[in-house]
DNA sequence: ATGCCTTGTCGCACAAGA
């Protein structure tokens, strides 16, 4: 089972890339954020029509997550558990039946954070808190779990071109790190990182200041496996090159596959 | 030091992104 995750910054704004990009990576789940839509804004038809099946949870203008899926979605929870007054949808889960058992799928879209030292970080912060109980939980299923997303940290100095710029930035702070780094004591394998620990495996470039020709990018985007999940690992990328695409998102799609039946 | 681009919302610029 292949599963993608891809920040697409406007699905609508993305459509045709989107379509493309599906026929040609064929994946079975894929986590989409920043779909800028609201629930019947999303071009449906459009991803029904190639066969995929629709999770949503949107939000007008910002933010909103999706799950698609050649099988249909089971259980699908919206909004992420601990805070009854954030409205930011930023969090949609689902669990796919394979064969006996099951794999469960979480798409996040993680806050930027900046400026640090506003209530953004604060709220980044406390979003990284909340996240880590739910991801916490998940484990106690003891299946395969993957959290897939933006999650808007820079783990390691390795994971930019030029970590020195991102010193300042909610995206590298120690704080940001020391909660990713929680993700990992808890148990989770980093899925691009286990299949590729070379450095300059970026998922990010910049629009501005010609980042991209420059390979100036960031890697933000992750997918965290459960043991379950990790075991079962046989092969992950980053399609680095639909960043080159006419109309490109400013991240790309990143993904994972796993050996279940 | 700041803008550099891009998207969506309405608007005839702006916020937000990272």
């Amino acid at each position: 089972m292949k599963i993608a995750t891809w920040n697409i910054n406007g699905v609508k704004a993305r459509l045709e890339a989107a379509l493309t990009w599906l026929k040609e990576a064929s994946p079975d789940v894929v986590c989409l954020q920043e779909v800028k839509s609201v629930d019947e804004g999303f071009p449906a038809d459009a991803f029904e029509s190639i066969g995929y099946n629709l999770a949503v949870h949107g939000q007008k203008g910002f933010n909103g997550v999706a799950i698609l899926s050649k099988q249909r979605p089971e259980d699908v929870r919206r909004r992420l558990p601990g805070n009854d007054g954030d409205e930011q949808a930023r969090f949609i889960e689902a669990t796919f039946s394979v064969g006996r058992g099951a794999v469960h799928v979480v798409s996040l879209y993680l806050p930027n954070g900046n400026p640090v030292g506003t209530e953004k970080f604060a709220y980044k912060l406390g979003w990284m808190q909340r996240f880590e109980a739910r991801a916490h939980e998940l484990l106690a299923l003891e299946i395969p779990v993957v959290l897939a997303g933006d999650y808007n940290v820079i783990p390691e100095p390795r994971d930019a071109k030029r970590p020195d710029v991102w010193l300042n930035d909610a995206l590298f702070q120690p704080e940001s790190r020391a909660a990713w780094r929680r993700l990992i004591h808890l148990g989770y394998t980093d899925a691009t990182r286990a299949g590729d620990p070379a450095a300059d495996v970026y998922t990010f470039w910049d629009y501005q200041a010609g980042a991209w020709q420059k390979n100036d990018g960031i890697r933000i985007d992750h997918l965290l496996l459960s043991p379950q999940a990790a075991d079962r690992r046989v092969a992950t990328g980053v399609d680095k090159h639909v960043r080159a695409w006419e109309k490109p998102s400013d991240h790309v799609p990143v993904w994972v596959e796993l050996a279940l039946d």
